[in-house]
This record gives structure tokens, C-alpha cells and sequence, in this order.
DNA sequence: CATTGACGTCAACAGGTGTTGGCCTACACT
DNA sequence: AGTGTAGGCCAACACCTGTTGACGTCAATG
């Protein structure tokens, strides 16, 4: 009867679309594959003939490009501002990191997820800022934990004070840290107050 | 056979410590009650009775209190550090913070917990040391941020650079975050009044 | 002594889960 | 035409989950 027979690669899609959006709010072990299935409108068999098990649809579902910029030609003092901005930016249109992150809390398997794109991605692309290349993954780990705990408090947990924030309050409040950790010569001094929040 | 009668109220205490246990490594949903009374020796039955449900099993295991200082007994100087020693000492004395943190990531009734720890902890020992009242929420989120990033970078995803951070280290690092968050006078200068670079 | 009640076990229920295999149907190709 | 094949549905399997109720058994209490 209504058939409605679809491309393929078409209803491919949509389950990965729906599944990412699932996985980032529920997480993993609370969505099921029978309600994605509902959800795009398919048999829940065929999300398994598609991606072969649910582990595999979540490990296609959280596949990141973080997308970051070259911070070589970013100016050194707005290192901080550049990728608070582009992170803030990134959770707000694309739930996939929320998805992933939500699961690493519970599942070892997405936790070295998270840690390979943290190598493979974030360390690498802050690596030039650094002033000592030893301290390179100290800093971002430190960049990172800062970063994750704004997403965690504003997506997660939902505090009020961080929902309630602009984009922009993010930034100014975020940046100076980031930059800190990034680019600050030791741990307690900071590496130019009077130059910090050009703009 | 054998009976091996125990006094009740302590059977009710092993159970609670083997929840907490498990909830803080798996998280709330990988955690069976079978396991856990599997582990505490006893029949799952029991732990419904002791209980009622998982569900309050949950909330009797996660009932914390994070014992915060009383910062107005503490030089405003030295907050940012107080409370970080603070935090990292507790992380790694009790699981019983991380297992609330890995569930609030899946489950909005344990955020809802988290929030209120927030609000009737975090905000309350923090607002003697802000400059304007009228911020404290705002700047007790974003140390609250920090202080869970590093949490969640350290024991949930167990981010290799800041595992291997000794607490001293840790301390080093993000008490001056902290402390600007809560005590700077703007989000782009730090506290300290000599500083302050305005244009 | 008898009875009560707390501590504990056992077996089962009811529901949800990922996953599988068989079957149907429309389209493309020979 | 006939045929293969990809897209899709259905029903079921096997398992695990929280939860429940009936049933023992020991110790203390009247």
C-alpha cells in the first residue's frame, strides 16, 4: 500500500539525523533504537541493516570535526576569544558533541572517543600558542576541562546563571581563562593584563 | 541454613556503599540492583524493601553534603585556592559527587539535584566574597563550571594530562580562574586594582 | 510457651531491550 | 516478458530489567 519508497541513502540520513539528535538528549542507554526507528518513520530492523548494531549507529551518530580554526593566523592575544567563540557557536547548531560527551559520562568506549579528539584535534590545534611544546597537552587538557564544563553546566545540567548567559557574556567571562591556560608563561601569572579584552 | 543474621541497619549500609560505588563508576542506568546486592551479599528483594525503589535508592546514595568552608574566614586573596584544595580533596576521597555528576548527564532528575546542591551550596559559600550581589549566581556557575570541567576531565573521561596533574598542580592552575571568576571586579580584569587597564 | 516482627530467600511477573529471519513489493535490468 | 535486488515491514526470540508477593527462620517479647 503506501510504500513510499525512498532513496536509501536518503532514510540513511535521517536515521543518523534523528539518532544524533536522541543520543544528545537522552544519551545512550535511555534512547532505544525502536524510537529512533518511530521517529524516522522506519522499522526498527532497518536501523540494524543499515548500521549493523546500535554501538555502530552511535560511533557513525558522534563521528567530529571540530572544525577549529588555524590559530596561527589568529593575533596571539585573542587565542582565548577566538575558540570560546567557536565553540559556543558549534554546541548551539550541532548536538552531536552533546551526544557524545552525555555518553562518555557513563561508557568507557566514548570517554576514548572524547580522548582521541582531544589529541587528535584540540592539542594539535592549540600546540602553536603554547610558549613550551612539553606543556602543550597540560594546557589544552586544562583549556579543555574549562570548555566542557561550560558545555556541562549550559546543555547538561541546565544552571540557570550559565543558560541565562549570552554567547557573548560566555566569551568575555571564558576567553581571559582560556587564554591563560593556552598562553600564559607559568601557571600563576597571566601574560598581559593590560593588553587582555581588545577589541 | 546458613543464616548468617545481620543486624539490619548494617546490611542497609553495606548496600549503600556498594550503590554508591557503582553508581559513581557505571553510572545510573548500567548499575543493576541485582549487581549491586549480588555484591553486598544479599537478596535483591532486600534492597526494594530497605529502598522502595532504585529510584530513592539513587537519591538516598547521592545525598551529599560538600562541606564547604566558610569563606568569610578565609583572606579574599586566597579563595580561589581554598576552594579548589577543597574540591580536588573531596573528588578523591568519595565517589559519591561523580556518581551524582555521571547521572545527571543521562537523567534531568539528577541534574535537578545537581542544581540544587548548586544553588543551596556553592551559591550561598560564595556570595560573601563577590563584589556585587546581584552576580553571585552568575559567578558561582562559572567556578562551578571550571571546578566540575576539571572533574569530568579527570575522573569521567580521564583526559591522560590532567590525571597525571598532581593536586598541587591542579591548585596551581585553577585556583586563579576561581578566584577571578568570584572576586575579579569585570569578567576582563583580574581583582587586583592596579591592573586594571581600561582604555 | 506462644506470637510477633524483623531479616532474609525464592520464584515469578510484566515490560522493555537489541537483534534476527522470513516475507512482501516495487523498481531496474536483461 | 522474467528476474534479481534493494527497500521495507512484521513477528518473534532471547535476554535483562525493576518490582512484587509468598514463604521461611531466627530472636525477642508478651
Amino acid at each position: 500500500m503506501t510504500d513510499a519508497r525512498r532513496s536509501g541513502a536518503e532514510t540513511r540520513d535521517r536515521i543518523l539525523a534523528v539518532a544524533r539528535e536522541h543520543f544528545a538528549r537522552q544519551g545512550y542507554d535511555r534512547t532505544t533504537i525502536r524510537a529512533i526507528a518511530s521517529e524516522a518513520q522506519i522499522d526498527p530492523s532497518m536501523v540494524m541493516r543499515y548500521f549493523g548494531s546500535k554501538e555502530e549507529l552511535f560511533t557513525a551518530a558522534a563521528a567530529i570535526d571540530l572544525a577549529l580554526p588555524d590559530l596561527t593566523e589568529v593575533p596571539v592575544g585573542d587565542v582565548g576569544r577566538t575558540l570560546v567563540t567557536h565553540f559556543v557557536r558549534m554546541w548551539d547548531s550541532d548536538g552531536t558533541l552533546m551526544a557524545l560527551l552525555r555518553r562518555a559520562a557513563s561508557d568507557p568506549a566514548a570517554a576514548e572517543q572524547m580522548r582521541s579528539i582531544f589529541a587528535a584535534q584540540v592539542a594539535r590545534a592549540v600546540a602553536p600558542v603554547c610558549p613550551d611544546p612539553s606543556q602543550v597537552p597540560r594546557r589544552a587538557a586544562l583549556a579543555a576541562s574549562q570548555l566542557l564544563g561550560i558545555a556541562l553546566g549550559r546543555y547538561v545540567l541546565v544552571l540557570p546563571p550559565i543558560v541565562d548567559m549570552t554567547p557573548d557574556e560566555i566569551v568575555e567571562w571564558v576567553a581571559p581563562t582560556i587564554q591563560r591556560y593556552l598562553a600564559a608563561e607559568s601557571a600563576q601569572t597571566d601574560q598581559d593584563p593590560d593588553r587582555v579584552g581588545s577589541s
